[in-house]
DNA sequence: AAATTAAGTGACAGCGCTGTCATTAATCGT
DNA sequence: ACGATTAATGACAGCGCTGTCACTTAATTT
């Protein structure tokens, strides 16, 4: 039934370590010999235990992933891609999903690394934006990269993965500009999460690029769920001077100020125009569609454990060497749907 | 840093293998030593190793979680609800989304069950819902216990936690007719899901207990997603005699449902009520606010892996000796919310 | 009190694999 | 061609834990 390394060396006629340096690729290893044990393990279809990998090995082969995030689309796009990625190079992922209030936070997370023995750990916002956290991990002497949004201050000293979050928040408010909008409303996500701060940014540029003042009561704090986009829309269309435009955090966001403007009977986008940011299916399923920006979640989170896989690897080869840290980086790119452009018919 | 149960044992001044009967909780340990080694755990922070457990034991202490769902509502849910009590009990989950429609399927469960040495699978629908993947299994002689819709046929030959579909349907439509709804429709969900067929069955029944006789141009085919309520609905209203209320198998049918009502200008509840099913956040984020029935997949989640793991930590001990099969029974409930009720305040 | 049974404990092998190091075969330089 | 370097392979220990079984001590039984 199931075969073990032992299996494969005596019908390939070759010692167990030699199978052991076929399955990890190591190298030295014959055409010949190579050819004969590949065949052994398709014949006999084995599988190598991963128990036993990482316990004799110094290596290990699971890379665990730690999230704290309301948004299930968000969290489970991640986790799709990073699954993908794992499972085409024999890792194994271990999912933690946590909550970054949580005071024993660090030793939460300190405890499944040992417990689990894993060798990496992919971290998205907010958690890879906390310092407390990072630090512990750091002295833990466990890799890890983050998912971030990008930043001057970003650190250089780990791998991590940002998006451009500013530049793409830009954008969406030169888009709203340019379809005529002087007077833009913003939508702040959750300020634990950096992103928020850095589309403000670009929300910001925007504006003084294009000589429009901004105004204090246009720009409301918030969270990145829907019902914060419900009160912070509610709250603008008090005012006596209402915006005629709202760039929201995220599309969940959007989706609340969409459905608050409903129920105050706003037109949108005729009345105001809404934008969101993520292109998550929300953005496509309500009435109108939502512009928004695309972060293609799937891909980056893949790339990220690929980036995470390749700089461990590397890291054992060339034993305590400094490696080459990856950087990668993501713009998020403008998508323009119905919720902000009044001619465009309604499908 | 990293203990482990040798330092355990010298600290506690017992042998490693009582350490390991008190982690295990093997019983047989006196008070006394148990209470020594407790506090060495506690003070050297002992994490026992799961690589090394896994491979010395018979036993392994890794579930796996399988699904191909789209809604990363549901299948978010159900993963932190197994993950919650995997966490607490020690075990390890592994996470295998996949494409039921890819015929290699079975190979690939196969694959993943030996490779990490699986103790025992939670599955979800379809897939938990599918034979031939089911008799796959059985042929691997692995554990699993199915998330299902009820039905009369359900073998009794694995444990399982069945959903109530049907009773839950059932009243979804009679609390549309007690709202004087004589004209209702069905927006099916996938039939690959076997809750699609059990819910239209509770939709029929209730029809027939008010001797209403069903409408053959009201049930229309469809999937559990947003578009499939959307074109779904765009038919419903294209029908010289429109229904007054529409039953969707799930939130995002209802979601898209509402959509289209709203492109056309109908008015809900006004001119046509509009249910859903399963209580997704979805749910709550329209406008109005769907009536459907609550599935509380964190909590089912919950309890079929504890009900996997009790299975499993029972057919350990008493070995070879038949078992009781955990046999859990969900029944969704009504949640009555604008989308039906004309009455009813919007807030 | 002797004989049985149960409760509590430890010695030891070994799970499937990798790391180390020794060994042999192939290739090179002069 | 012959020692010297390099490529290719295997023997063996041991990762941290559990299963088995043998053992000691306490609790029963007659």
């Amino acid at each position: 039934m199931k075969s073990t390394i032992k299996d494969v060396a005596e019908l390939a006629g070759v010692s167990i370590k030699t199978v052991s340096r076929v399955t990890n690729q190591e190298g030295s290893v014959k055409q010949e010999t190579l050819q004969k044990v590949n065949d052994a393990i398709k014949q006999l279809n084995y599988q190598p235990n991963n128990a036993a990998r990482n316990l004799a090995g110094t290596k290990s082969y699971s890379l665990g992933y730690v999230y704290d995030n309301p948004n299930a689309y968000y969290v489970l796009d991640m986790q799709n891609g990073i699954l993908t990625e794992c499972r085409e190079r024999g890792y194994e992922l271990v999912i933690h999903p946590c909550s970054s209030s949580n005071e024993d936070i660090v030793d939460e997370i300190a405890t499944m690394v040992r417990r689990s023995q894993l060798a990496g750990l992919i971290i998205s916002p907010p958690l890879s934006e906390m310092p407390d956290v990072l630090s512990a991990l750091d002295a833990l002497n466990i890799l890890y990269i983050r998912i971030i949004s990008a930043n001057e201050n970003n650190p250089d000293d780990s791998p991590s993965v940002c998006i451009h979050d500013q530049e793409a928040a830009f954008e969406i408010t030169e888009h709203l500009i340019s379809q005529g909008h002087r007077k833009i409303a913003f939508l702040s996500g959750d300020t634990k999460h950096r992103s928020t701060d850095e589309r403000k940014l670009g929300y910001l540029h925007a504006l003084q690029k294009h000589g429009i003042t901004f105004n204090e009561q246009y720009i409301l704090p918030g969270s990145y769920s829907f019902e914060s986009g419900v009160s912070g829309a509610k709250q603008l269309l008090s005012l006596s001077d209402r915006p005629t435009a709202v760039f929201s955090c995220n599309d969940e966001i959007a989706a609340g100020a969409l459905f608050a403007a409903r129920l105050e009977g706003v037109d949108v986008p005729g009345q105001m125009a809404i934008a969101g940011f993520e292109d998550s299916p929300f953005s496509r399923q309500t009435w109108p569609k939502l512009t928004t920006a695309a972060q293609p979640t799937n891909i980056i989170a893949r790339k990220a454990a690929a980036s995470l896989i390749q700089y461990l690897a590397s890291s054992r080869n060339q034993k305590a060497t400094s490696v080459a840290i990856p950087h990668l980086h993501f713009r998020p790119q403008l998508v323009v749907r119905e919720s902000t452009q009044a001619s465009k018919e309604l499908s």
